[in-house]
This record gives C-alpha cells, sequence and structure tokens, in this order.
DNA sequence: TTAATAATACGCAACGGTGCGTCTCGCTGA
DNA sequence: TCAGCGAGACGCACCGTTGCGTATTATTAA
C-alpha cells in the first residue's frame, strides 16, 4: 500500500531512450504526417527497440500526444502578441497562421493535428489550449476586457472558441487565408 | 470531338454493384468510424471483388467522400429550421448537434467524419457546407439580416464560419455541449 | 437477321508488401 | 539479481495489384 518508492530492482526507465523516442515521433510527425507515421519508423530512427515503445505508449496517438505535451511539434513562433492593441494583436497573430496555412507543408502540420485530435481525446485538449491558443487567446481577450477594448460583458470563451473553431474549419474545409481575411474573421469575432 | 457518348463497347458500369458499395461504405462508416473502415470489409460486405471499388474510385476518402455527397453518413434530422425567429433557430439546431455530441457514438460519428476531412478536401468542403449547415447557416443568417434580426453590415460569411468552427473544436477538443452551452454559444456569435 | 468478335465490367482468388502488436532472445547496468 | 534494453522473428490484417474465367454489351461480317 502507498507508496513503495526505493524497493524496485534493475535498471531503470531509461531516459535518452524516451527522448530518442520522443525525437523521431516529432521528426517523422513533421516530415511525414500523423497518417502515415508508423512505431517501426519511430523504433528505426530512434535506434530503439519497438518494445521499449510498447512498454511504455500503448497506442501511436499517445506517442504524439506526449509529444505535443512537451511542445515538440511545432515551432513556438505562433504565439499571440500582446502589444496593447487587442484587435491588431489578434489579426496579426491569425495572419501567421494563414500564412503558415498557405503553406502546404504548413497546412499539412496542421491536418495531421487534427487527424491525431480525432484519434485521441488528450490531444484533442491539448491542441485546443496549445496550438490553438484557446487559452492565450481567451486570456488576451481577457486582457482586452480589463485594457476597455472589448465590452466587459462579452463572452470570452466562446468568442475564442468561435476564433479558433474558425481556424480549424479553414484548414479542414479550405476557405480563404489571405491576409485580408484575417482582418475580417478578427473583425466578426470582435463585432 | 466533344460529347461521344454512346460509342462505348463492353458491359456498362454496374448500377447494382455501386449501390451496393456505397450502402456498405455508409454501413461500415457508422460501425466502426472512418479510421477502421476498410476497403476489403466493404466489399465483403457489397458482395464485390475489389478490384470493382478500385477501379471507381482511388482510395478510401475518395470512397467516403462520395457516399458524404450522396447524404448517406448521416440522418437529416440535423437541418436548420426556420420559424422566423433567427436566434431561436440557431439554439435549436446546436442543440441538436450537441445532443448528437454527448452520445459516444454520435460524437464518433462527428470525429470521424472530421477525420476523413483531413484525408480529403472534398470531404473537408462537403462536411463545411452539408453537415456543417455552413451553407444552411449562412443562408439562415442572410435571412435573419433581410427580416432584420442581423444589422446588416454583419459579416455574415464570417460568423457562419465561427459557428460552425466552434462545433467542430468541442467535436474533438471537448468543451461544454449542454443546452446551455448552445444558448451562450450562439448568442456569442450574434453578439 | 444472325452469328462471330471485340471491348469492358464483373466476382473471385492469390500475390508481395507494409505495418501492427506480441513474443522471445542475449546483453547491460544499477 | 533482475528490469530495461536493442534486436528481430512471428502471425495477423489490410493494402494495392494482377490474372482468371464469366457476363454483358456494341460492332462487324456473313
Amino acid at each position: 500500500m502507498g507508496a513503495m518508492l526505493s524497493s524496485r530492482r534493475g535498471a531503470p526507465r531509461s531516459e535518452k531512450s524516451r527522448q530518442a523516442i520522443l525525437d523521431a515521433v516529432s521528426s517523422q510527425f513533421q516530415e511525414r504526417g500523423y497518417a502515415s507515421l508508423t512505431i517501426e519508423g519511430v523504433a528505426a530512427q530512434a535506434g530503439v527497440g519497438k518494445q521499449t515503445i510498447y512498454r511504455w505508449w500503448s497506442t501511436k496517438s499517445d506517442l504524439v500526444a506526449e509529444c505535443l505535451l512537451e511542445g515538440r511539434l511545432f515551432p513556438d513562433r505562433l504565439s499571440l502578441p500582446d502589444t496593447g492593441d487587442l484587435r491588431i494583436d489578434l489579426i496579426d497573430w491569425v495572419g501567421q497562421i494563414f500564412e503558415l496555412m498557405r503553406d502546404p507543408a504548413g497546412r499539412g502540420l496542421v491536418t495531421s493535428l487534427i487527424a491525431a485530435a480525432t484519434a485521441n481525446e488528450q490531444i484533442g485538449q491539448r491542441l485546443r489550449e496549445t496550438l490553438g491558443g484557446h487559452q492565450s487567446v481567451l486570456a488576451r481577450l481577457t486582457a482586452g476586457v480589463e485594457a476597455g477594448q472589448l465590452s466587459p460583458n462579452r463572452p470570452v470563451a466562446e468568442l475564442s472558441e468561435a476564433l479558433v473553431g474558425a481556424l480549424i474549419l479553414k484548414a479542414i474545409g479550405g476557405g480563404g487565408t489571405e491576409p485580408q481575411d484575417a482582418v475580417l474573421l478578427v473583425d466578426a469575432i470582435l463585432s
């Protein structure tokens, strides 16, 4: 009962292997996308036995989820700026994402993340919070309310959800991703 | 040149087989979801050779796309009502979708559609237009403008995108789908 | 008119290939 | 001493392709 921490014999988990596996997942994900990422490919690139992967992760989506949790799957250049002007900041951020999505590889990255999210709820939540910037958008909207740039009675949580959702819809279903579309979208949300 | 319609020799395409295949796709999609739907399973259930499938469709996603195009993948009970009151109609419609998503099977259906959309842009567009009800939402919003229930200078296309996007985000990332959440979301969109 | 021929789609079965997830092997190191 | 390790063989499922023999159809020739 309780914690029996010290009574384990034998070798502990190899942190080196773990890192090599997660590095390989990140690399393969960006090169080939989620659908054609394979456990065997990851094991080969990481120089690791398959069993070492299956010992610690049960599915491909679990593996990708842990990568996402550690922020290895995409660059953090997509951070939401904060210049004090809420509208400009959002347009800038949405514009950056649109620019990424105009590049086929970048769009593939986004759709792969969405595909992974459909396979693993944890990824979906993390995507919503991290990549989608849901939390940061939410925080930024809240800050905008405090700065008087947004009416205090606007439902910021729902607006954030709608904004991020529109990005996802554009990623999977097409729709304009030109710079002026960022302006239209943000203005529609901010009304 | 032009249309040489009648000058083909040999047996024409079997409409019976085509229907059997699309029926099987629809059935398998709803039973097992997009990820674990297989061509071989479809062929077996349809009583058809695999080659008959590969002759007319090149990929699994193409197959699913055609099913979606013909409206066989989900019931049409999700149609957007039109009682004349825009807000009530939208809340009602979003509420129906939320109800579907609260059922694990229904949510699986939606996430499977999203997964299929990440594999096939055509599916994405159709999803956006048909299931997402993008067109009908758009039409309904436009009608609302004409009825004076929405300011004429609201960007209805972007609002529609945001609303449908929020539904998708909730499907993949969680988020509240209780009846009152439908009210919050619709009111956020309509401001 | 009628029979032969050519073109095409069909169901079926088998193929090599790929990746899955499980399962042993020795080996290493705490 | 013994759990984790790299390696890799195994059976399985499904992929996409190919060849077979048969049906169905339009064209052509008798």
